[in-house]
Parts: structure tokens; C-alpha cells; sequence
DNA sequence: TAAAAAAGTTAGCCATGACTAACAAATCAA
DNA sequence: TTGATTTGTTAGTCATGGCTAACTTTTTTA
């Protein structure tokens, strides 16, 4: 047993710092997370993290030396998978019966996702049959707080001539996914990168007969399964 | 116009306040309400309730005298509208499609009805095909703010040999309203008062082939429609 | 290897929204 | 009508979670 008290207690804010230093640890599979870049990372000065990071670590959510990089406990890594399969499951929800846009669905769910009721979210899960993929294409957590953490290979990974599926998006912001769907694109479109341009790293693809060019950073954002 | 701003900025506790101070004012039909009273009402000391009084008057929600009872402002009353709005689509919600019993939707309903999104609780509203009442038989206001507040008559109120149909319930008590359930009584049961006790106000009724004695407390929360 | 830069920490401040204790005003009752 | 009780207000404290400015440690780079 790991838990002591297990009667989820957390603040919004201490809730909001474990996600986010799961997602910048296990999602981005960022080698090391310092202080610095989790403030960067939830736009608050250093001094704030400095300060949150201290409190997780009395409660035993999260590992660090002095000036030494972060770490997730066990306990820390499940409260931020629980939010993450709340997260998604709201935006599952959103965008499949309430008419959503997938641009639409992230900043309701950052709100929703802090709602606590265990009922609630599995319930909503049962009610929707326990969907395996939120609207831009993340896995989501089940009830036991089983999550595959499959490494993310990104657009901008690949090279001239291969060919790839898209599998899944970054839902944090309105205008890129807003601009996917813009300019055509869909999960499970077909890409094939026809040029990567050395000066600025901008690709120039192709897709459902449809050729255009996408910058790096753009490119960051798109997630994909490579096919050829 | 009333309004200056309209950007719902308002912080949850803010919300609650005007929550409170609208139920006290009309739903409860108090000729005045004062600030112990809130207080009482919110759990929270005099003090407090008398700090975010002061907030609220410079936000022109609130309107009193010092020393004087307490009014809302239309906009007060708008705020406190939506928020009740939003509280009895979610309990509807809650009960119709994810299978939680009438004593367990009110508290998840206190947390739901602070998320900040129109198209949130107007689709939720859509999907569920404009319910009127929640689950407790109170009327929910439209997306237009309208809402018609029906002075409720408590089973208390009324006499021997009087007739009445259930109209509603107080949703705040879960042991309440489970012994509302255990007792066989639910929305639209004829109850007959038998007899008032005059050392102790308790009311024996009889309804459904059923007879029950409840006290003065257990017949202040319950509204009824006097059919005899 | 020694500056410079970056990263991390600390101290001290602010806003919000609780609290208690002490006090003032209004109302009730004898 | 006056004293007691209730109601309302104020002052001062605390916890949370932000902030800036100044400082220290670590890492980088020349
Ligand atoms: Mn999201
Ligand atoms: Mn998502
Ligand atoms: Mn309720
Ligand atoms: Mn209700």
C-alpha cells in the first residue's frame, strides 16, 4: 500500500502542478523537468513553483533534491492520470453529445476535470461505453488508472518521402487545431512528407489530395504513426 | 442596460453568496434578510458574510443600508438565477442519464454549477429536450434568465382533513431525502393529513395505503399543492 | 578554469476568503 | 423607557497561491 489517507484532498492548484509535471515527465518523455520549466510550462514565475513543489513533496507527491530536477511518486503519477482520464472523458462528452468543436472541448475540461466525484466519471465513461480515445485522438486512462504511456512520435520527426498516419493532436490550442481542421486534415489522414526545408524546418506535405506547407512548429503538435 | 461588463467574472465564492441570499430572499418568501442570517444560512461567520456583502455592493450586485437588511440587484438576481439554472440541469443530468439516486446529485450539482461555459449548459439543456424540473420538483429557469418563482406551501403549513399532492422537496439533506424515499413518499403522492400534534407540531398523514408520522422539521421541507 | 548565463531559492508583498474577539447599533421585553 | 439580547461591524489573524526582487547554486561557454 502506498496511500495513506487517499481521500483526495487536493486544491485545484495542487491538482493542476501534477498534471502538469506528469505531462512535461511522461508525455513530452523530457529526460529531466526542472523547476523553471514547470513555471514556463503553467505560465507562473519560478518562485511559485519553487513554493508548490515544496508543499507536493511534504505530501509526498513528489521527489527532489535541493537544485536537483523533479519527480513524480507513485501517488503523485495517479492523481495525475485520474485527471487526465477525467480531462478526456469531458471532452469525449463535449464533443460527441453537446455539440462541441474539438478547438472548443480543452478549456471547459481543464474546468470540468477538477469536479470530484468518482460516480460521476465512471459513470460518464459507462454512459458513453467506455470510449478509448478522447476527440484528438489521446488514449484515456480506465477506472483502475491503467494508462499505456505509448512515446509520441511527432510530424516534425520525419524525413522527405515517408509516409505516415495521423494519430493524435495537442489540444491546448484553439488556433492550431482550428487551422488542422482548416486546412483539411483529420485523425487518421495520410500524410506523406514530400520536402523538409532546411532554413526553417518547414514541411511541405501532402494529404487527401491536398498539398501544403506547415511550419516546425506546427509540425511539433501533429503526432503520427509511421507507415512507410 | 443594466449591465456594465457581462464577462462573468465572478469567483465561486461570489457565486455562492448570491446563491444563498437569493434563496433566502425569494425562494424561502423572508421579508428581509440580514446578515446573521446569510451567515447561518452559508455556514460561514457573520464576519464574512458582512466582508463579501461589502464586495458585492461595490460590484453593484448587493444593495443594503448599514445595519439594514439585505436586496439583490437585477444583476445580483441574474447571477443567482443562472447558478440555480445550472445546479438543477446538472442534478437532472446526474439522475436521468448517469444513475444517481435523487440524495446524491445536490452535492456534485455544488460543483458543477460553478463551470463557466454558456454553450456547456445550454447544450446540456438541448440534450436533455428542455427539462422543466429537476429531480426534486423544482422548476428550472430557461436560457433566458425567466423563471418563475411559485410561493411553496410546506406540508407543515396545512390542517387536519386537508388534501395535498407533492410538489416538491428541499434537496439539501441526503438523510432527508432518503427518508423521504424509505417512507414510500416521492413527487406526485397524495398525501391526507390525519392529524396535527399540538405538543410537538408532528402530522400524521396518510398516503399510498400508507400511514407515517413526521415531525415539524421533516414537514417544513416538503411543498405541496393543496388539492382539499 | 573563470566569467557569464541559466536555473533554483528565498524573502517579502498582495488578494481572497476564511476565522475570532471586541465593539456598536438596533430591537425586544420587562 | 431602559436594560438585555440580538444583530451587525470592525480589527486583526491565518492559509492559499499568486507576484517581484534579490540572492545562490549549477551549468555553460569562452
Ligand atoms: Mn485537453
Ligand atoms: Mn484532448
Ligand atoms: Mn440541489
Ligand atoms: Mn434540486
Amino acid at each position: 500500500m502506498t496511500n495513506k489517507s487517499n481521500s483526495n484532498n487536493l486544491t485545484k492548484s495542487e491538482e493542476d502542478y501534477l498534471k502538469a509535471l506528469f505531462q512535461l515527465l511522461v508525455e513530452d518523455n523530457s529526460v529531466k523537468v526542472g523547476n523553471n520549466q514547470l513555471a514556463e510550462y503553467l505560465k507562473v514565475s519560478p518562485a511559485s513553483t519553487n513554493n508548490m513543489i515544496k508543499k507536493l513533496k511534504t505530501k509526498d507527491y513528489v521527489v527532489s533534491e535541493k537544485y536537483g530536477k523533479l519527480e513524480l511518486t507513485e501517488e503523485g503519477r495517479a492523481i495525475a492520470v485520474k485527471l487526465i482520464r477525467k480531462h478526456r472523458l469531458w471532452e469525449t462528452f463535449l464533443y460527441n453529445y453537446l455539440n462541441f468543436s474539438w478547438d472548443e472541448v480543452h478549456d471547459v475540461a481543464e474546468q470540468l476535470e477538477h469536479i470530484k466525484s468518482y460516480k460521476l466519471i465512471d459513470e460518464l465513461d459507462r454512459f458513453m461505453d467506455f470510449p478509448e480515445k478522447d476527440p484528438h485522438g489521446e488514449l484515456i486512462p480506465n477506472s483502475k488508472g491503467e494508462y499505456k504511456v505509448v512515446p509520441k512520435i511527432t510530424l516534425s520527426s520525419l524525413e522527405e518521402g515517408d509516409v505516415c498516419k495521423l494519430i493524435s493532436v495537442n489540444d491546448g490550442s484553439v488556433n492550431f487545431l482550428r487551422f488542422v481542421s482548416e486546412i483539411g486534415l483529420a485523425l487518421s489522414s495520410e500524410i506523406k512528407i514530400l520536402e523538409v526545408r532546411e532554413f526553417d524546418k518547414s514541411i511541405r506535405i501532402a494529404f487527401n489530395d491536398t498539398i501544403e506547407t506547415v511550419t516546425r512548429k506546427f509540425a511539433d503538435n501533429v503526432f503520427v504513426e509511421k507507415l512507410i
